[in-house]
DNA sequence: CATGAATGAGGTTTCATTCAT
DNA sequence: AATGAATGAAACCTCATTCAT
């Protein structure tokens, strides 16, 4: 027999989130996925159930990812300042170093029929659960409000395609600056 | 086209964003919504050019409903502190109040082959010039920055549901805080 | 708006029932129906809701048709006798008539995941009790006992392609004068 | 092919007619049989040389089965009467005793693209050959009417779901009074 | 012998849109 | 203006079969 061929795995996911940042959900079909992946309709079904799993799957793998990527810039000896500093520094950079990613789990989390919210939530709480065991960072604010200030203002900044790299850089400063002042 | 103004394009509408809320982008299609509405298919054309054409003229009726209720919150005594707490209230409730038009808006946003940023922009900054002007309020952040932290993080607490009206209540109370603590 | 063309629905429903004869239940797909008829696939779903209902519906009409065939031939004044060998000798003429008819209405209620028998056996109430109602036939044998006999041999002979029609003819005659022997 | 013979031929053969009740021709795949059988859907290629041949294959061991059982009740010291009823009684039983193998036969004996009469008139006629030479049975009846009239009304009573087996016995009984009569 | 991977062809159904009334 | 009929294209998915190990 012949062994699942990882490199078509991978080509498939590329494939999805690449589609979905050039066509959107709606023209990310499975037709169009198999074509850029190189490989046939019928070989996505072998690697995935069926449609709705595959963007399930892609989507737990991204997201994940994306958390992997945040907490490995936090370091034990950080104040509470630089944390801020650092964590919203590494998720703006995370979304404009991967928009495909970025587009694709918006899209899917934003689709009524696709999200499952609750692995983002998990994860999130994982983080926080590691920051406040690390550095007995005992919070005023909720969780819910930390991560809602600390993430959602750097997707509109990510989201921007209006102003130069050098001026949304500029105002990634002004917002850090902002947010260190809405928590500490 | 639009010829009739009627009854029938405001059914139309809406069934538009309650099957966006219901069953997504990929969920809404035209003999869908022309069921929902209780029209013909064919009347969707009279009112709209196709499909994209629809979803678009909605989108802006949404975002521009959307500004107005934000800016008829406004008051011309309001002290800077208020009128940050009026905006994120009313912004919160719009959210709640809204979900089906809400939840259209962010998938349309999202949607790489159907967004049209300008008008959300062009929405925004009337938004700042009306208040910059009433209020001669001089601003130490760029809009992009006021604006993210105005009103990003509250998406974050409208989008949660695994919590309480009363426990969002109070989240939203917290992030009236942070915010007003992050801009003055 | 266009008429619906019953024209076009008898043309879908002839197309299958000549498929399931030319190809089996098997080769009768909606893209080769479509075909044949003379209209598009999508067309098909205009007239059924789905293919299962369509081989039902279709299914329905032909059943009842040979019944409504049946009890043409039935004569008030006729003999006991005679309305055996009338009854036979129709539901013979019937199956070698209607050979698609006949093959499609066997190959649907042998597969299990169509069959409802319930028409059949409402539609042989309805036979008999008119039998019985106008000649007050009261038979020492069971209704179905009497429809197994009556009619289950016929569709051997009418099946059978190895001999003349002849030959069959002169079976036909012999099963009629087995078939009375057996009934009265 | 056919190399290794196994107790892999038997769960394959026994996965089809299994499925073939359960699903129909139309949902017995090589899919569903390899797994019901617990094979590799190339397994199966490895004892049938495609899926018409290996239907057709199981379909002539199915029928054989049943002549042998029909077979296996006649007595050389049996009235005709006594013959009659044996040869009802067992075919009643053999088709409620495997009602997979009966829908399977009866499936693929009624599509046209797979049929292929012949095997079944053969052993029809072996078993005639046998009943007249060892019972020196002379017929006024063709043999074709003779196995219309014992076999084919027992199908309708074995394919009655309605009644109860008390009350299908009692048919049964029924039927066999009648077909003596008919045939002696 | 046995297998899971792979696939082109084709399955049913729905799509956005136009036609004809 | 309004509609239900009609449709080619495309959606998702499964098919029978072969490949490579």
């Amino acid at each position: 027999m012949r062994k699942k061929d990882d490199e078509k795995e991978r080509r498939i996911r590329q494939a999805v989130i690449e589609l979905m940042l050039e066509e959107g959900l709606n023209g990310t079909s499975i037709a169009k996925i198999a074509r850029m992946a190189g490989v046939s309709p019928a070989t996505v079904y072998i690697y995935y159930e069926n449609k709705e799993d595959m963007l399930r799957d892609i989507y737990l793998e991204c997201s994940n990812q994306a958390y992997d990527y945040l907490l490995n810039g936090i370091r034990c000896n950080m104040s509470r300042a630089q944390m801020i500093e650092t964590l919203v520094r590494r998720y703006y950079h995370y979304l404009i170093d991967h928009p495909q990613a970025h587009c694709f789990i918006e899209q899917f989390s934003n689709c009524p029929s696709l999200s499952t919210k609750s692995n983002c939530e998990k994860r999130m709480q994982d983080l926080f659960d590691w920051i406040e065991e690390e550095h007995s960072f005992h919070q005023r604010y909720s969780r819910e409000s930390l991560s809602a200030i600390l993430f959602y203002p750097i997707k509109a900044l990510a989201a921007d395609h209006e102003h130069s790299n050098q001026q949304k850089q500029r105002q990634l400063e002004e917002l850090i600056e902002m947010i260190q002042k809405a928590i500490l």
